[in-house]
Formats: C-alpha cells, structure tokens, sequence
DNA sequence: TTGTACGCGTTATCAC
DNA sequence: GTGATAACGCGTACAA
C-alpha cells in the first residue's frame, strides 16, 4: 500500500526539471553556487515527485554520516530518560542523527561497538556504559571509532573525549553544604564498585570528611544504581545498629539511591526525612522535586554539555576536547 | 589518533586471501555457499586486516537498511524509558538497529519523519507521538514510508499498523475493579484532550459506569501526562468542593497522572491512599511498586508487543498486522 | 562452489 | 553557473 516512493532519483527530478542531476544536488546543498532561478525550478520539481536525497548514499559517497550511535546499558535510573531528551534534542536541532544502541548485557558491549562502526558513524557516544578498560582498548586497537565520546563521566583513558561534571568540585560543595548544616555522622551510599571507581565521589567525600573531622565516614555500596536495591541494602545495613549509631545523613552517589533510600526510612523504619535522617542525593531527577521527595541533590548542567558534545562533534580535533563543567547544588528539605 | 579503519574493504580481504571479493561477502552471509574451509581463510584474513562489511553500502545495494526509526516527543513520562528498553532490546537481540528521534515539538513531527525517510529506515514507529491524522495522511500520500508502526496506541488510520494493549478491554477490567471493590465516587483523571481521545480509556470507563450505575463519572484533564500538573489539576479540582463531596476513588489513564495525585492527595491534602482517597493507575511504571507508592495499575505486555513489533518488521504483509494484547491488573495497596 | 558485470544514489573534482 | 567522470562499498543475477 505505501511502498517507498518507488525510488525516485536525483536522476528522475533532472529529467523533470531539464537540468542535469548534478544541479538537482546542487539546489539540495546549502552553500552550493547555483542561480536562485534554476534551484526554484529544482525544488518545484523535486516536490512534485516527492523526491528527497538519499542519505545513505550520501554517507557512502562522502564518508561522513552525521549519524552517531548512542550506547546505553542501564535503564533503570530515570536520569537516563532525562539525558536522553537533552542528547537527541541538542544533536537532532543541529543535525545529527542518533543512533540509539542498547547494550543488552555486560557482553554485548563489545558486539554493540562493533555495530556502531559497521554503520559508519561519525561517533560513539558512552553514556553509562560498564566499560571494561579492556573493552575500551579493544575497540581502540581496532581503530575503529573516529570519535569515542564518554558523557557525564570522566575517563582517564586517553583515546576518549569525556564530557563530564566537576565531580570532585561537586562532591566538595556536597560535603562543604553537609559539614555546614551541622551533620556529623554521615553515611556515603555509593554505587556499584566498578562503576563508582571510576566517579571518585566517594573517595573525594571521604577525604573532604577526613581533612575536616579526622574520621573516614561509614560507606557502603549497591549493586547496581536501582532504588529498589538501594533500600534493601540500606535496611540491612541499618537492621545491623543501634539507633543511636544510626547516621544523621545519607549521602548518596546519585537520586535513584536517594530516593530508594527515603522510601525505606519512611515506610520501613518509619523514620522522618530530614528530621531523623537526613538524606542528600546527585542528578536532580525530575522526581526530585515532588512534594513527595523534596530532595537536597546536585544539578549538572545537561543541556550545555550536551551542546558542548555537538561542538565536539563539529570540531576537527580529535584530542584535548575533555570538558569539564560545574554545576550546582538545588537545596530542597530533605537536608 | 583513531582515523577509521583507513577504509579497509572486501578488496582487501579478498586479496590478502586470494579470493574474490564475492567470496569475502560470502564469507559474511548466514546462508551462503560456501565451504567451510574459504570461509575460514577469509574470516582469518578480514580479522586480521580488521575487516567489517559496510552497512552503508549494502543497505544502498540491497534496499534493506535493518534500521527503523523511533519517534519520541515525550519524554516526561517514566514509562518511556521502559518502553524505549524494551523495544531496542528486542530489536538488536534480532538484528535490527534503532534510529532514535526526538520530536523536538508539535511542528517538528513533519520534518522528523521526513528525515526518518531520507535514511531510507525500514520502518518508523511512532510511540507516544502527539500525531495528528493529517501528519500521518501527509507522510502517506507521499508515500514515504515502508511500514509505519504505531506502538502502544491504537489507530484508526487504515495505512498504520497499530501494536497495543486492547484499551477496551483493560479499562473495563480497571472499573469492575473499581466496582467491585466498593467504590462509588470515582473521579476520572485523562490525558491530554487530542492524545487521550486515541486511548478511549475515559470513554470507556464512562460508559461502563453509565450503564451500571446510570451516572456519568467526572471527570478532569490534564494538559500532559506530567505528574506535577496532575497533581496541580487534582488540587484545583479539589479545592472547589467540599469535603464531602471529594471522590473516593481517583481513576488515572496512566501512572504518571497517578502518581501525582497521590504526592498532592498527601502532602497538601494530607489525606491518606487509600483510606480516604484511593488511586489507580496505568503502565506499571517502576516507580509504582515502590513501597511509596504501591499502586494497583495495569500492565500491559510491553515484551510480547516488542517481539511482535520485530516479527512485523520481519513479515512480507504490509496490512492486516494490528495487533490487540491483553495485559493484566496488578493489585497493590492504592486501590 | 566460485567469479563477473552492473547497478544502488550520492559526492568530489574538474572541465566548460 | 552547469555538465560530466570517477569513485564510495556492496548486492543481485547469472555465468563458469
């Protein structure tokens, strides 16, 4: 019923237009030198038949694509859906295309590269991913990526571009805001050990705590950045204590954790946030904001980084292109 | 420091293992005929030359991308993340890529499309798109596209194939619920006016109360499936009556909108879910089994709808594909 | 099983 | 400003 416009060509909309293909192109490309009058009659043509460029062959004959691949593996943290929005927004309002590549599996990581260069994307874009070190210098041996981009999270491997928040300036404001606040027995929540080691916020906040009061903080870490998961193990950490041993705040590495963690002292110790525990988190979710959280978080600067990312994307370099940005802390009540 | 593979081809290949270049595609089709013993030798040569078929090319040269393009315009929505999970899943764990594109606006669905044409996907699917029908007969009567897939919305369009949750069905299961549960004062909470109409859901909730109750439920909407304007709509509606006259039940068309009602229903109306008021939702959003919330909503099957999407995909029939599933009522303590 | 024209729809580059 | 030639890397059909 709807085949695809039965291929019509460049070649189809010059017989119409009784020019050669090669002015259909031309009246196609922006910059391109041709007389207002014959690209009218292109175009006029070119609508008629329903006729729009190719842009495979495109790709193929000039070998850029402006297409990039996308790689996410972890689905459950709703900041995901927000970085998301901010990427394809920036790029697609400067026109690149996203390829969006679901990293299945701890596995497929590789495979999933690979697919991304078999579409001939101009980039590669990390965002979360688990990346092995090992998988990383794979797919650089290979050669295979013009650009390997990592977003929202700093990298040391050198044949990246990581675009990422300040995280040790970040943590920093964090702990100056709890330390401030007059807390004194926190609790650092961080992540998944792999994944954490890699954002340096715990280590920067237990630091920051030692410097200042001597002591290193409890910590104590979820498997995967799940909010579920953060309130189990909270609850057995805490199960664990006196209540007098309990912490005055819970410091955690991002909001999901945060959030999973309130739900618990709420519903399952029937505790009050910030009255009995206080609780800060990282990403300001859009949740983060409701009535029902009120949460105390840091805010990275999205949609600049991802309009720095286009300008990566722009650029002719291919090194010293790292950034990385401030953000700030949004106080809310819950510490 | 990382320049593509210096563009190495099946020529390459093909001359490092003394083959023809056919042989070295060959090599690389499921299918093909070929012994096993050329294939090895290709395969070995291609590895060590880092060889990786063009997906630029063959989809010129066959007119089979493999790739599908996904329209997205809300992003607010938590749902979305899980559907765009289980829609990539399925597709890459059988073969096909994903085009992601954000719908930057109203205006945009027009252009978003057309660019889903011109990189000639196999298919585009629409997921929670704000579509007018004169934006689908548009890109039809150009003819433009393959398949165009609605996902989880039905369609009165004949030229779409819709893949969905039987609404029907579901929202009647939701009201004898409702009914059988004890409830007698149900407010319904919609959508957005042009989007809601697709889903039917309030219609269908109304008639089922119409006809056993022989009274019209109420029923407000929501400018977006947002859960802070839900509850800013609930709490405008709310404050208008007196106290007697609240609803005792609030039926949403989705969590998003559920979810809201309940932040307000608590925090400003201090009232408890669902001992004064309850709330049911829709999706079974991850956030809805959190012990926060504990929302009785619907499921639909999301990775059953996936797979058929792919075997749509993967079928010769162009019409007769739509597609109603049954999802199930997950009952937990709002209702 | 393996090899050969030819075509897919562009872009780059040069000639006019 | 406009036309022409040669890639771009692979698939299809058919021949050997």
């Amino acid at each position: 019923m709807t085949g695809l416009n039965e291929s019509i060509t460049a070649d189809d909309v010059a017989r119409a237009a009784g020019v050669s293909r090669w002015t259909v192109n031309r009246a196609f490309k922006k910059d391109a030198s041709i007389s207002p009058k014959t690209r009218e009659k292109v175009m006029r043509a070119a609508e008629e038949l329903g006729y729009v460029p190719d842009l495979r062959a495109a790709a193929l004959a000039s070998d850029r694509s402006n297409l990039v691949a996308l790689l996410i593996d972890d689905f459950t943290n709703p900041h995901k859906l927000v970085m998301l929005e901010r990427l394809t927004r920036a790029l697609r309002s400067r026109g690149w295309d996203t390829l969006l590549v679901n990293t299945l599996n701890r596995e497929d990581t590789g495979p999933a590269l690979l697919n991304a260069s078999q579409r001939r994307v101009d980039a590669t874009i990390l965002i979360g991913i688990q990346f092995d070190d090992s998988v990383l210098a794979a797919a650089h041996s290979a050669r295979r990526f013009k650009k390997l981009i990592i977003f929202a999270r700093t990298s040391e491997n050198p044949n990246t571009i990581s675009i990422a928040v300040d995280d040790a300036a970040a943590t920093k404001e964090i702990a100056e805001y709890v330390m401030t606040r007059g807390y004194r027995r926190p609790l650092y929540l961080a992540g998944p050990r792999t994944v954490s080691a890699h954002l340096m916020r715990k280590e920067t906040f237990q630091e920051f705590w030692q410097t200042h009061f001597n002591v290193t903080p409890d910590t104590i870490s979820v498997e995967a950045y799940d909010p579920a998961l953060a309130g189990q193990t909270l609850t057995e950490e805490l199960s664990g204590r006196e209540r007098e041993a309990y912490p005055d705040i819970i410091v955690c590495e991002n909001d999901a954790l945060a959030i999973g963690c309130i739900d618990v002292l709420r519903h399952h110790f029937d505790l009050q946030v910030p009255r009995d525990i206080a609780v800060i988190g990282f990403d300001d979710v859009p949740q983060a904001g409701s009535p029902n959280y009120r949460l105390t978080t840091y805010r990275q600067p999205l949609t600049e980084m991802a309009n720095y990312l286009v300008d990566v994307l722009e650029s002719d370099e291919t090194t010293k292109l790292d950034k990385k940005f401030l953000g700030h802390l949004v106080t809310r009540e819950s510490a």
